[in-house]
RNA sequence: CGGGGUAUAGCGCAGUCUGGUAGCGCACUCGCUUUGGGAGCGAGUGGUCGUAAGUUCGAAUCUUACUACCCCGACCA
């Protein structure tokens, strides 16, 4: 009735194509299944966790006063020929034709488009700054997807791109990014570290990337053990030195020396200047009549690639720990007996309702199994909060809450009711 | 693309060396008994052994080609 088995497809053992504790965890929570190599499906339980990572997203962009838009997936050559990067791209950008032979792309990256509706928009310095946003799939054909979503050939970003008449006005809207970055990451709750990063081929001129720390991640950044200040190992390195003789080295910024960290890149901001408005003649007129080519800065986040970071920094032998924020339940009841005995099974019911009612995101355990499965099964799938309805309650009426951190607690009804009610 | 590896039921695996027509655990279906840490008993369902060709009386097993997937490198949110 309230339970649908496709939110709870978990796998006792993980499927031999995963490596990563993140990949083999995904897949065994039920959170994702492959359809080809980089390209995914997201049951229920997944698509929660996503979801809410996106909600935090889209809430803290737009309290940065950026515009939400939604740009399509395929994109034409033309437009791409205006930048060279139809040429430039290689082999990443997946190339298709229509029916009529046309040639089309599809998008891994959207300067292009956003810079075209910016071009036939805006004409006045009196309509900008603007930054603009979306949350939407991109495809970029990796030479070796890997390790689930976290490198897969489709996945979910978030790319904002602002627009002004000067640098000045340009650095403000990075430093307005880069503070959004922060919140987003520290209101998920992870731990993270803005590095100096190399702006890569999307080009201009700075660059930062957000990396949320782990241990198998993919970069390595150096960290002054006295400052905030991060660097990404690949600026660092000169030709034929390895990484750890950078350990124990000065930092770069003066302050102390190098500890050498592996981070997960979720985020990536970059100051662009002129380089598109340029080539696809984004001008507007200033105040004195003159024509000039838009500041450009364009902001980056990996939605998918979070869901994925999150579990590689959380977690334990016996599943996934979330953060609170995007956990894909915050209570899961769990039954004993729930189809045997009446009693059971109508407070487990008004209990749901009534969490529910309060604005929880809860789950009922209804499947006709025992306390065991249901509880390994929540712990793997790493929903904070358990509620427990067995033998006790109908002894005395007591309740057992027991915590994903371990943490367990006995109450009734009412105080558990009136405990949740506090704290929403 | 270079190097390494894998492919047998939904998932994890054995069987391949030494050819004889496919098996185990979990899951799934039915019945009864169970229900506080992945339940028990009984009865079942499910596989052209990645694809194609070849060798052979006979191929999951030997040969060749291909494909998909995974791992290490260059690329990136």
């Amino acid at each position: 009735m309230l339970f649908s088995k496709l939110v709870l497809p978990t796998l006792k053992e993980a499927p031999q194509e995963a490596e990563i504790i993140s990949h083999k965890l995904m897949l065994r929570a039920g959170m994702i299944r492959k359809v080809a190599s980089g390209v995914y499906t997201w049951l229920p339980l997944g698509l929660k966790v996503l979801r809410k990572v996106e909600e935090i997203v889209r809430s803290e962009m737009n309290k940065s006063g950026a515009q939400e838009v939604l740009m399509p997936m395929v994109q034409p050559k033309e437009i791409w020929d205006e930048t060279h990067r139809w040429e430039k791209m290689g082999k990443e950008l997946l190339r298709i034709q229509d029916r009529h032979e046309r040639d089309f792309c599809l998008g891994p990256t959207h300067e292009e488009v956003i810079t075209d509706l910016i071009r036939n928009t805006i004409k006045s310095y009196k309509e900008l700054p603007i930054n603009t946003y979306q949350i939407q799939t991109k495809f970029r054909d990796e030479i070796r997807p890997r390790y689930g979503v976290m490198r897969s050939r489709e996945f979910l970003m978030k790319d904002a791109y602002s627009f002004g008449v000067d640098e000045e006005s340009l650095d403000k809207s990075y430093i307005e990014m880069r503070n959004t970055y922060k919140k987003i990451l520290e209101k998920i709750g992870l731990e993270y570290k803005i590095v100096k990063a190399d702006s890569g081929a999307i080009g201009g001129d700075a660059s930062e990337e957000f990396h949320v720390l782990a241990e198998n991640g993919e970069d390595t950044i150096a960290i002054s053990s006295d400052s905030e200040f991060a660097i990404n190992t690949e600026l660092l390195l000169k030709d034929g030195e390895d990484i750890a003789s950078l350990e124990g080295k000065k930092a770069p910024d003066g302050n102390g020396t190098i500890q050498i960290k592996k981070g997960i890149e979720v985020g990536h901001i970059f100051k662009l200047g002129t380089v598109y408005s340029e080539n696809m003649g984004a001008t507007v007129q200033t105040k004195d009549g003159k024509s000039i080519s838009l500041q450009m800065g364009c902001y980056g986040i990996g939605v998918s690639r979070i869901v994925a970071a999150s579990i590689e920094q959380n977690n334990d032998d016996k599943g996934i720990v979330w953060p609170a924020a995007i956990a894909p339940f915050d209570v899961n009841i769990i039954p004993i007996g729930y189809e045997k005995n009446k009693e059971i099974e109508d407070a487990s019911n008004k209990l749901y309702q009534e969490l529910l009612n309060q604005g929880y995101d809860v789950l009922l355990d209804d499947r006709k199994a025992g306390f065991g499965s249901k509880i390994k099964d929540s712990e793997l799938v790493g929903i904070p909060i358990n509620i427990i309805l067995g033998n006790k309650f109908l002894d005395d009426g007591s309740i057992e809450l027991r915590t994903r951190d371990g943490q367990e607690s006995v109450s009734n009804i009412e105080d558990l009711k009136l405990l949740f009610n506090h704290f929403k």
